[in-house]
DNA sequence: AGATAAACGGAACAGCCTTCCATTTTATAC
DNA sequence: GTATAAAATGGAAGGCTGTTCCGTTTATCT
């Protein structure tokens, strides 16, 4: 009952960025270059069905938009549950990401506003899967930790460079920020989707509370 | 596309308590003994199914437990969710009888301790449920409002009993409790069943504080 | 007791996830 | 370039589901 897939064997370090520096005596095995593209547009493929179909769409229907059989999805993701994190993962990723760049685009105190931003919408977007989460199904375990592990970091990132420059105040916990944006939106199930919106402006707007600015300015 | 059943047609009226006196010019017919016992049995068994399977349960299992096929459960219950309603409407009412029970047995602080606990219990024997609750299912829309409607006034009741008893301060909103506990509880995941007892307890003894005892007491 | 309508059971249908393996495609060695 | 081995593929098939359908049984009423 156990059974190797690309989901196990290959890491992250295998994208298209580099000339692979591999680790010696790895076991890794560079993918072929038709599994690879098929895996690209697998997870596109099941991106955008998740996104309109929820996900509990059919594996069938994201096989067939790839234009792939349902043996390779398989051969990739030995599990539906296994695709689903994958995705997830890939959103969180991309997520992450986000920050840094906006950290170059623009100053702290927007970035911050603007990655928030962000987070609202990838939850927003997220509503199917957040059941999946909590369904008790062990294979979505290890999701929360990754949420974690990636989103902190990043956010306490933009959240020091905004308390530095005085446009928000400190003692603010990125876990707490975390962690408060999903409660705000749970009301917003209603089917008001700008509400999600206007509750995130209103926390922002706390955040500046009490900012302690670097220029000197009447608190 | 619109069909009948027991589910539409018989109401809590139609029990086995009284001469059962119907409104003139009602719509609703006595159930047949033996599918009024095979409605009784079928609850039951869905009950104990998913308490030990989970609402996921096969609904094959629930009739084969309940010796009966699987037409019988489709008769009384059209989907395979309002089986799972029925059965958590029946245990939500279960819960709100159980305060009027508890406020005759005990004095008021302890029947709300007891009643707070009963609720406990409640939640967390429905993990599995409340996921299904959020996975956007038109069919459980009707829930959350049952829930209110069944265990606010019953709550209230308790709760101003032991106000006017002086064992609980005043101000406490129902609602607030109700919502309190599973957010406590949800906590609990980890494994931990205990916790979520410890956890109400907490929550109890914050209820004491700044009681105004109606026999004189140092304040 | 006989008639009638309600209720029953379970085979049959459709859709899903997952497995399996004959076939095709890629990478490598010559 | 060709031959060979390994990796990857596609889709039919198996075993689950929820749900429908209808011939048969059973309760109720006269």
């Amino acid at each position: 009952m156990f059974r190797l897939s690309t989901v196990d064997i290959v890491n992250r370090k295998t994208q298209k960025k580099g000339r692979d520096t591999q680790p010696p005596g790895s076991t890794v095995r560079r993918l072929r270059a038709d599994a690879q593209r098929n895996l690209d547009v697998l997870l596109q493929s099941a991106m955008a069905v998740f996104a309109t179909s929820g996900v509990d769409a059919p594996v069938r229907q994201i096989a067939e938009r790839a234009g792939v059989g349902v043996g390779t999805v398989y051969r990739h993701f030995p599990q539906r549950s296994d695709l689903i994190v994958a995705v997830f993962r890939r959103e969180v990723d991309a997520c992450a990401d986000a920050a840094a760049f906006l950290a170059t685009e623009h100053e702290p105190g927007e970035a911050l506003t603007r990655w928030m931003q962000r987070y609202v919408d990838f939850i927003s977007a997220k509503r199917g899967l957040a059941a999946a989460l909590h369904s008790g199904d062990p294979a979505y375990d290890t999701l929360p930790a990754y949420f974690q592990k990636r989103l902190r970091p990043a956010l306490q990132t933009l959240l020091d460079a905004a308390v530095k420059a005085g446009q928000v105040r400190s003692g603010v916990k990125p876990d707490d920020l975390l962690h408060a944006v999903p409660s705000l939106c749970a009301p917003a199930h209603d089917g008001d989707p700008a509400r999600a919106r206007r509750m995130l402006a209103l926390l922002v707007d706390g955040l500046r509370y009490g900012a302690k600015p670097s220029i000197r300015t009447r608190s």
